[in-house]
DNA sequence: AAAAAAATATGACGTGCGTCATGTTTTGAG
DNA sequence: CTCAAAACATGACGCACGTCATATTTTTTT
């Protein structure tokens, strides 16, 4: 279960091509003179699969961009059972919150889905950009007024849904954020089991796979976790709303 | 169903003692030339139970703060099932996101829970302080991170525990948040009725009476919604994270 | 104080989904 | 290509909890 916290890489980006950033929105809104600044203080880390990028109770350190790849945010309980939060995809930011301020602990914990690539910043460096820089602020706020809300939304269905309903959702929902066009359909870009999903939607692998059975022969969805593929998004989302 | 937004008053703060604030942290941050500032745009406005401050789906113009009582936080669905997402107690800010920015809507219903003054300002003049003041902006910084920490706890409870844990882990909450000492136990300060809990713990109402029927059974509670004691807090919590 | 409206209480019954068990297919490492 | 480990699949069974029905108590309104 515990695996050594293994940094792949650690790399200065003060050297990289400045327009490699740019689908960055916090970075795009700073002036060129204080995001030349900033990108002095921003380190990427690359982890793998394998790695975890912070764990649960951990003292908050850093303020995190995911660069590429996709970050898994889990809570667990002492008997073993997960509970997927959040997938970020690239641009998102985490710990972006100041509760990250003094002795405060990470109330989940971060883990790549595969390779990914991370850039980070002292909670020092942060504040002291959004101090001089009241629209990075204003954009932080923006930020996580939108994850508030999806979590409320994702309360929501938890409390209210039925489980195909909650599954059907959450299909919706990343096919909609992170799907990518393709012949059958709208293909998911992150490789994704029925466990990964259980755990997304408050369900047990099994129900999840039975579900997804029944999604598959209605013509709802094909292929498993490393190719899956949306065939037919009006009728998930007829569901999910039922 | 539908009342008319009947608000009770509304008053210009400027003339207010200025001590009579002191407890919202938001303000107390602020330059003493700044907040005369903030006074200015500020508005009081008062509504009793049969209001409804704003209803999801309404355009969003105001940044408000609860100055006195209590305020619910609800999504529902069309079948007229409904989820109680956040109780607001004095001093906590809504809206404060930007997504509150252009032509955007309230993601859920603002309900007094008896009488309550809010105050509130508009959109405009919430940004432009925001600018004028990094201070303020990190304030609401973390006061969004924390609402997303609770809401991302309330999720992992919602997936993964039993009813009773999630009552459990409502009354703990509630009882050190907002409870006060009484010579029964730990007194909850709001009308709170079994109906209500239900719809925060995503239950019906009748599963809630049982489980507190339980309770009190059991002497971890007592009494009903109009004075809701909590006789035995380490029992509750110990079956909260059983 | 009386009447009306909410809230609390309790039983009967059905079902969605968790749990455990066992087998097949797909994936990835060497 | 081979083999082990994940992931997917499917059945049997039980229980937690939703649903509906009906009664009593508390709160609110007039």
């Amino acid at each position: 279960m515990s695996k050594r916290p293994n940094k792949s890489s650690s790399n200065r980006l003060s050297s990289s091509p400045p327009d490699e950033l740019n689908h960055i929105p916090l970075l795009k809104i700073l002036s060129s003179a204080d995001r030349r600044r900033v990108l002095q203080d921003l380190t990427e880390q690359r982890y793998t699969k394998r790695d975890v990028i912070f764990r649960e109770g951990d003292p908050t350190e850093y303020f995190h961009i995911v660069k590429e790849g996709t970050v898994k945010c889990v809570k667990s309980t002492p008997e073993g059972k997960e509970c997927t939060l959040k997938m970020l995809m690239p641009g998102d930011l985490f710990c972006c919150d100041a509760a990250t301020f003094e002795g405060a602990c990470h109330p989940g914990t971060a883990q790549p889905m595969g390779d990914v690539s991370i850039l980070r910043m002292n909670k020092k460096s942060y504040f002291e950009m959004l101090r001089r820089n009241p629209e990075a602020a204003i954009e932080v706020i923006k930020h996580l007024g939108n994850r508030l809300k999806e979590a409320q939304e994702k309360a929501k269905v938890l409390a209210l849904d039925r489980a195909d309903q909650r599954l059907a959702s959450l299909l919706v929902d990343l096919a909609t954020k992170n799907g990518v066009k393709d012949p059958q359909g709208i293909k998911l870009p992150m490789r994704l089991t029925r466990q990964d999903m259980a755990n997304m939607v408050g369900t047990t692998t099994e129900t999840t796979i039975r579900i997804m059975s029944r999604f598959k022969r209605d013509r709802l969805v094909s292929g498993t976790a490393t190719r899956l593929i949306i065939r037919d998004l009006a009728a998930l989302k007829a569901l999910a709303s039922a």
